[in-house]
RNA sequence: CGGGGAGUAGCGCAGCCUGGUAGCGCAUCUGUUUUGGGAACAGAGGGUCGCAGGUUCAAAUCCUGUCUCCCCGACCA
């Protein structure tokens, strides 16, 4: 993408509303546009961040067989009043009444809904065990909604359900689904705890939930000192050698432990095992070998539109955003220094279509503006690899290749660059 | 929902106390000069001062109501 033909609203000034570090820069940046509390406008930039996020997870999921499919956001009350959740959801549900006054709500989850299409099509214990997903957006009416998409109303969640013949099997489906993630947001170059977590509203006996350390998370999660030690080989396994858990957990468990330390973070995933909470509510009951059974079913939980703030949260400089090379909107921003120069404008052009060839996801900076503002929004907006074409290709044919987290600027040809770099570049 | 704050140009703000018909910075447009880290100069455009009502010769300013947004607290991915 040419950056004359991208919509990148940048600013240097932000409302003074926004007060953590990632909500500013998601503005400054031109990722996010609030258009009524708690409810957002992804832009372009913003949006491809999302799309990368996205694509990990489908990807990372489709590895294992897990079955994706896309649920409405508009559900019937009825299916609700069924499982007595309407009730007791109470005003974080937004209710809604069509013309005819039927009752109908903006989805906060899709337990019921999955748990009803359940019902309707396995027949059979041998189906089982069953793994669908939906990446769709979840309304809940915070009482406050703050700190921009990190506590937004309307927000793009990943949720998976699964079905399984009994607790056992459940319990593997669970594992699996806890490994997933570890893999997930470690592909997504993020620094994850799993921390053991009551279930809440969504009930059950076994859940966990995945943090990210971080000083202005709303969160705060108690963990032994030894887990902060980055993990070689995570897994289920590894982590149940050390205590996790949120603070909830641990003040309603009363164990002593002076090992363990109280650290602030963002939730970032929640998964949980609960049964047949509802397959027993909706008389969800299957033939198997021993009789008519309730399907022990789990959800598995991703705040998508979370993690983009999370991730500047933990990732970002004076300057702006440093976007982990794995969900940068962009892999590579060529900076033409010299839009004057017939030569370095062919240059530009060469490489762009060089990069797009390669399938380098590339923006590229070709407008007349003034370098010292393309070095800024480059900076602000955070792509991880920014290639200048200017004064030192004119004069050497030398360019410079910028790390933007480290600051460090190659001086290499072109040959180097096509030869060495270009594959470092892509993700 | 309780407590606090704020709505004035696309964005950030001043003006309000003490009423006289709106200003600054950034951005935008035109021109000239500049050009390796958010340029300089000259000129220009852009506002029913959140909305409704009231007081007054006169309201951004005072009064009443209302809507919206933000912050602190209780709830949550």
């Amino acid at each position: 993408m040419k950056l004359t033909n991208f919509f990148l609203p940048t600013k240097k000034e932000v409302p003074s509303e926004a007060k953590i570090v990632s909500h500013r820069l998601m503005l400054r940046a031109g990722l996010i546009r609030m258009e009524t509390s708690g409810i957002y406008s992804w832009l372009p930039l913003g949006y491809k961040v999302l799309e990368k996020i996205r694509h990990i997870i489908e990807f990372q999921h489709l590895q294992k067989n897990i079955n994706q499919m896309l649920m409405p956001t508009i559900q019937s009350s009825d299916i609700w009043i069924q499982s007595r959740r309407y009730d007791s959801y109470g005003e974080e549900m937004l209710r809604i009444t069509d013309r005819n006054q039927k009752k109908l709500l903006y989805g906060p989850t899709n337990e019921e809904m999955i748990t009803v299409l359940g019902k309707d099509y396995i027949q059979s214990y041998k189906e089982l065990p069953l793994y669908l997903y939906h990446i769709q957006n979840k309304f809940r009416d915070e009482i406050r909604p703050r700190f921009g998409v990190m506590r937004a109303r309307e927000f793009l969640m990943k949720d998976a359900y699964s079905f399984d013949i009994d607790k056992k099997s459940a319990e593997k489906t669970y594992e699996l689904f806890f490994n997933l993630y570890l893999n997930i947001f470690n592909k997504m170059g993020l620094n994850i705890i799993p921390v053991r977590a009551l279930s809440g509203e969504i009930g059950g006996d076994l859940s966990h939930e995945f943090h990210c350390l971080c000083e202005t998370g709303e969160s705060e999660i108690v963990v032994d000192t030894n887990i902060l030690e980055p993990q070689k080989s995570e897994s289920f396994s590894t982590f149940s050698n050390y205590y996790s858990s949120t603070i909830e957990y641990f003040e309603k468990s009363g164990i002593e432990n002076s090992k363990l330390k109280v650290k602030k973070s963002i939730e970032l995933g929640h998964i949980f095992l609960f049964g047949d909470k509802y397959s027993s509510s909706f008389d969800f009951k299957i033939n198997s070998p021993s009789g008519l059974i309730f399907p022990y079913m789990g959800s598995y939980g991703i705040g998508l539109s979370r993690i983009p703030a999370a991730c500047i949260e933990i990732n970002h400089d004076e300057k702006g955003i440093i976007w982990p090379q794995q969900i940068s909107p962009f892999d590579l921003i060529i900076i033409n220094l010299r839009v004057k120069s017939e030569l370095c404008v062919n240059f530009c052009n060469e490489m762009y279509d060089v990069c797009k060839n390669q399938n380098i996801d590339i923006l590229f900076d070709d407008r007349d503006e003034r370098i010292g503002v393309k070095f800024s929004e480059a900076d602000l907006i955070g792509i991880p690899f920014q290639l200048l074409i200017g004064k030192r290709f004119e004069e050497d044919s030398v360019i410079e290749l910028k790390n933007r987290k480290t600051g460090d600027v190659l001086e290499i040809t072109e040959k180097e660059f096509l030869e060495n770099y270009l594959k470092k570049i892509r993700q």
